[in-house]
DNA sequence: GTGATATGACTCTGGGGTAAGTTACCACCG
DNA sequence: CGGTGGTAACTTACCCCAGAGTCATATCAC
């Protein structure tokens, strides 16, 4: 029978595949794993459903896939980031810049790796736990050194703090998600001005 | 045909419904309103299905009864602590230490006003929005006074001040659940330690 | 022609929602 | 104080559909 919309749109496999995960993560990371149909993705990338299935397998081999493409990018980056030289609360400034300046086209992304209606079971887990690590060493490695310098260095309260610092980041994506005018740069002054108004700086 | 367990179990409607409401209010807490299964629920509480939607008559009203009890609760208690004279990080920390007191049994229900799983339409958005606005509004007045003391009053710097705050919030209490060993008053202690470890205040 | 890209039209399962029936309690009548 | 009808509390067994996943086929580049 016809299929009018048949045969190869001359997109190649890369190229398709990057861009339906384009669209999967921001609904992932949006609406969250459970809330996201595989159609709907389908129909953001404007291809059909079985293509999606052909090229990733299930939906939970999509969400991988999100999983690992946005889990490299953050962690490299913020691998990067923290071998500078800042300690204490400028290194967490320096980490916020470079995370506004890497997703401020896709500000969502953050948002994949504390999904709890994930399955907690499978691949998935292991995903989420790889990159979760990563990027919770690198916070971890920080509030350490900050609390140690601040000479407690217990480590429930490394871990309270860390949790509260990921979850500092978490609500600034959060509101910039909300304000889309907003760039990277005005997210960066402001944090500066919160944090003059917290410490009472004197250059404020 | 035999129904062998059919028939009342001799428990009143309300403290069934409040029975219901327990479990229910951790499942959507927890797993989220999409990842959250009626039938779960229904099991968790002993009883089957349709009397579940025999009481709350769907999904939805089910998880907007969650959203009254549970938003009553907080937003009643957040405004008696509002009612003190604490400003500034102090009337933080007295807003703190009232919800580990209050939420020691349920630390996953404040959880159920950040589902981004939650339908946006309906009764449940305004529900959401409801309960939502009254404790935001609350943050609000105290980020508020807390910016203006120390002389920033940008409406957008407020705005993404009390989100910080409130994403805060949310980290001590996701930690919290990982941690059940934790008390309400040790949780206290511990906000104590991790503010003097970042303000370096000398009674550390 | 061959293989990569692509789709219409299916199947099937999980979970929301319902119809109809069962049992226990209780108020009221005799 | 026993019967008895009404109602509240409950269940089994089902319907139904959205959405995950599949199959067979169609088109195009080379």
């Amino acid at each position: 029978m016809a299929r009018p919309n048949a045969g190869t749109k001359g997109v190649p496999r890369l190229d398709r595949e990057s861009q339906i995960l384009d669209v999967a993560s921001e609904h992932f990371g949006t609406q969250g794993f459970a809330a996201t149909s595989v159609a709907a993705v389908a129909a953001g990338a404007g291809i059909s459903k079985p293509l999606v299935y052909s090229y990733f397998g299930s939906k939970e081999g999509l969400y991988e896939a999100c999983l690992d493409r946005g889990g490299a990018l953050l962690a490299d980056e913020m691998e990067r980031i923290a071998q500078g030289e800042a300690v204490g609360i400028e290194r967490g400034m320096h980490t916020l810049a470079g995370l506004f300046v890497l997703l401020e086209d896709q500000r969502y992304l953050w948002r994949l790796f504390f999904d709890t209606t994930a399955p907690t079971t499978g691949p998935i887990r292991d995903s989420i736990t790889h990159y979760a690590d990563r990027i919770g060493r690198l916070a971890d490695e920080g509030v350490t050194e900050l609390m140690t310098l601040a000479g407690n260095s217990d480590p429930l309260d490394v871990s309270a703090m860390t949790s509260v610092w990921l979850g500092i980041v978490d609500s600034l994506m959060n509101w910039w998600v909300e304000h889309p005018d907003q760039t990277a740069d005005q997210m960066m002054q402001r944090c500066l001005r919160l944090l003059a108004a917290l410490f009472g700086d004197p250059s404020a």
